[in-house]
DNA sequence: CATAAACGGATAGTGCGACTATCCAAAGCT
DNA sequence: AGCTTTGGATAGTCGCACTATCCGTTTATG
């Protein structure tokens, strides 16, 4: 398959496709004369993997190259795999302006209470704590407390759902190789995301209807 | 207060604030004169606000903006000031490519009966709709079938949350007006959204250290 | 009260990320 | 043989989110 063709079965522009190679985000094709490349199905699974990060997780291009670098090293442990994804989910989310100092300093004794109490043990550094202080001290400085007040909540559905996607990934009927669980606890990192946050609005969006559309003539504000 | 100390006390620059001003994600200051403007507590807020949304929860500026004239119109009925912070949150997340035709029929099909199965009424054109068909349907051909298996855990968890949401929401101590649960029903739904995904982080976190790092010799791959 | 600093408002410019367009010489098809 | 397509390199575009500069007023300060 050449480029025309990949472009044609994965729907991807051929200089898109080109802009990819480029920066490595995909393998170069085998090369069958010296200018002349073939493309085959892993280019166009690794082109859906990619696109499904950039446009449904909305991954910058540049942390989607960190995270297939990682899946592609054969040494690199999975626990740093699975750092790199969490970075790639995380960057975006950095506060530029401040809080009052003193709903900072809550969050934080908040946050730290709420390791302490799940048994979590994560790194000091970890990408994804210093986004969850900002929110909460953002919420808390909102006037947002009883959203805060669900934290523990919010930790006991997460930790459940961790749990099950651990397990999904590990025990799967076929047996997996390590190559594959890497790639799957990725892309369940990652496009879990996704998914966990369209259904949540989903829910939402028909929680609302009930709520506050439907019923006519019942007492609503 | 004038420019200057609205810009330090939020800790944004103010060319910023002149550029918020302009956009009207923030409503002109008390004019004391011709060309001389003061700020209150009520802008330090909102530009806390809007920083949030920007940088916590990553929506554009154009999105922030549609979101606050459903916040700052007292007609506009909450169902629909939900849909567009759902929009407003789901706008980016749209595909570029094709994922095989195939996988879309059966993730459509998967969606229709979940909807069904739980009795969700979704607007067949809500936002996050195609993105959940399009996201299980990459899952599918990424041939990550275990994962979209967790489909019914994760609605089940996300449907718990929503009922949580709405009740902390309704029922505040303080006796809220109908501007304060819209403010709090949106900042939930946004900022919630943050939380959620950055504990789902650090519980994932933790498993893995747990899992793939700690245990010397403990029959790991 | 004079004069330097800060202000509000308008207009234009910057930086970055993600592509997109153009060229070119070397295949490839017909 | 001749038109199309290819891989690869280089340069250009576009949208977004700011920044920078100017300018004619205030405001503050010595």
């Amino acid at each position: 398959m050449r480029i025309a063709e990949l472009s044609r079965v994965s729907g991807v522009p051929v200089p898109t496709i080109k802009y990819y190679l480029r920066e490595n985000l995909l393998p170069p094709g085998e090369l069958t004369s010296p200018n002349q490349a073939s493309y085959g199905e892993l280019h166009v699974r690794r082109l859906r993997l990619v696109r499904a990060l950039v446009d449904l997780a909305g991954v910058p291009v540049a942390q989607v190259k960190e995270v297939l670098d990682g899946l592609d090293s054969d040494t690199l442990p999975l626990h740093d795999q699975i750092g790199r994804a969490h970075r790639a989910i995380t960057a975006r989310r950095q506060l530029a302006s401040n809080p009052p100092e003193a709903a900072t300093d809550a969050a934080t004794a908040q946050v730290e209470a709420l390791l302490e109490s799940r048994g979590w043990k994560v790194a000091p550094d970890a990408p994804a704590l210093t986004t969850l202080i900002e929110t909460i001290a953002v919420m808390r400085s909102l006037d947002q407390d009883h959203l805060v007040g669900l934290l523990e909540t919010y930790a006991d559905a997460v930790e459940k759902l961790t749990t099950l996607e651990l397990a999904a990934v590990t025990s799967r009927p076929d047996r997996a190789t390590p190559d594959q669980i890497a790639e799957s606890v990725i892309i369940g990192t990652i496009l879990g995301e996704t998914l966990i946050s369209t259904l949540r609005l989903l829910s939402q969006e028909s929680t609302s209807a009930h709520r506050w559309t439907e019923p006519p003539g019942t007492g609503q504000t």
